[in-house]
RNA sequence: GGUGAGGUGGAUGAGUGGCUGAAAUCAGCAGUUUGCUAAACUGCCGUACGGGUUAAACUGUACCGAGGGUUCGAAUCCCUCCCUCACCGCCA
């Protein structure tokens, strides 16, 4: 959620960044610094009436307390006007800050300078490719292919027991999905990250803190008698331990990392890349997280960037880095690197990681902030990243290692799997 | 699921209608004192939104789990909901 403040600063460069975003209605803007305007209007008036009641009924109990009846019924008689005058007040008031609330919750984050222009994923930038692409032999085939040949995940069955989305891990399958996760927590904590294993649903609050609420609602499995999501990703339970709190700036930066497995309905998106482990309901993924100084937060992203691409690195896989434009970018985000990795017996690339500065779009909804060097609270920056979603990089090391005497595994997962090939 | 007890500032915890935005203690911050550490003493020490100011000072309102209600006046009384703890039942 933007702050009123910053919109009131520069009207002008806000809707243009808007635009940039892919958010046309800008009059909303417009709307939104008129009813702050008349937010504080009614405050005023409201606060001033309050102010005279509450002298008046301080008179009255001394009065009472005197044994003056007389002035105090004369008193309380003047006090049943005033209150008569606060009724239409105060609904003004409420009525001014509900819809300032629906307005400000509907303006997604400000881009940041560098982000590109743009609609569509076409658009976005590709900042740099790394790793070699590999070479398949003859008779390579695609991941679900390897997945059955080698009994590694069971889709069919998957199905039966859930619905499509829902894979089953088998054998050596679930044994390197967990080799996986263990590697990428290490690599997390190694770099001092905190892990963390947080709950897997959440409530509301916390679902509209890190921006999923409103706008995702219809992603979110939603337990509803409970009035609980399943979380679409770590982020949420994790960056929520902080909401409504005041940190000691000596505290920041906070690192936390957490294996959770994510869940997404992925509504609307039935029949586009679903084969294999390419868009799945449940997955794997270990997240990292950061809550900073608003002066840190750009270079703590370029940080957690490298972070990943590291991690990329070690596994041997070719991939690449976008700077999302505009249009492509999540509602809260300010800044958005994804990362993809090259599928080669598919030919595509998959998307593994996304890494965001959220500034304080999330911490304004959260209350989060920390107390600054002049004792001022202000608003603390928040970013998160996947180091790594699990499917995408399984199905990349299944395809791109593949060989005629089996799947060749990154040297660095050799110790953690307990084993060379499957 | 049943019964009982509770939800107060960073923590512990007092407060059953006005003198309570809230005692006291601890923690924290600033200072004084004493070789150092420690201790003692003094002061400060919630948040949000307004007014005010160059900035402060100062000042108004709201907030004692959440939302309603009673009253001139509510942390305090009433209602609804949420949560926590204890015991019982069920159970990984």
């Amino acid at each position: 959620m933007l702050q009123v403040q910053v919109l009131k600063n520069d009207l002008v460069s806000v809707k243009k960044l808007l635009e940039k975003k892919g958010f046309k209605e800008t009059g909303v803007v417009d709307e939104i610094i008129s009813l702050d305007e008349e937010r504080k209007k009614q405050t005023f008036n409201y606060d001033e009436t309050k102010a005279k009641l509450n002298a008046a009924s301080k008179e009255i109990g001394l009065l009472m307390r005197n044994g003056q009846k007389d002035e105090a019924e004369a008193k309380k008689k003047e006090v049943e006007e005033l209150k008569q005058s606060l009724n239409p007040t105060e609904e003004k008031l409420k009525d001014a800050e509900k819809k300032l609330f629906n307005l400000l919750i509907l303006l997604p984050n400000l881009p940041a300078e560098i982000v590109p222009e743009g609609k569509t994923p076409e658009e976005n930038e590709v900042v740099r490719t790394g790793g070699s692409k590999p070479e398949l032999y003859n008779g390579a085939v695609p991941h679900w292919e390897l997945a059955k040949k080698y009994d590694l995940i069971d889709f069919e069955t998957g199905n039966k027991i859930t619905g499509s989305g829902f894979p089953v891990y088998k054998g050596k399958g679930a044994k390197l999905q967990r080799a996986l996760i263990q590697y990428f927590l290490e690599y997390n904590t190694q770099a001092g990250y905190t892990e963390f294993l947080p709950p897997f649903m959440v409530n509301e609050a916390s679902a509209f803190g890190t921006g999923q609420l409103p706008d995702k609602e219809g992603q979110m499995y939603h337990a509803k008698e409970d009035n609980f999501y399943l979380i679409p990703t770590a982020e949420v339970p994790l960056t929520n331990i902080y909401r409504d709190e005041i940190l000691q700036e000596s505290a920041l930066p906070i690192k936390m990392t957490a294996y959770t497995p994510c869940f997404r309905r992925e509504a609307g998106s039935y029949g586009k890349d679903v084969r294999g482990l390419n868009r799945l309901h449940q997955f794997d993924k270990v997240e990292i997280v950061q809550i900073v100084q608003a002066e840190t937060s750009y270079e703590v992203l370029d940080q957690m960037v490298e972070h990943v691409e590291k991690l990329i690195q070690s596994l041997g896989l070719h991939y690449r880095i976008l700077r999302l434009c505009g249009g492509d970018m999540s509602f809260a985000s300010a800044l958005t690197y994804d990362f993809e990795v090259y599928s080669a017996a598919q030919d595509k690339w998959l998307e593994v990681s996304s890494v965001s500065n959220f500034e304080t779009f999330q911490t304004n909804r959260l209350k989060m902030r920390y107390k600054d060097a002049n004792g001022k609270s202000q608003l603390a920056h928040t970013l998160n990243g996947s180091s790594l979603a699990l499917p995408r990089i399984l199905a990349c090391i299944l395809e791109n290692f593949q060989t005629e005497n089996g799947i060749h595994l990154p040297v660095v997962m050799h110790g953690y799997f307990g084993g060379e090939m499957i």
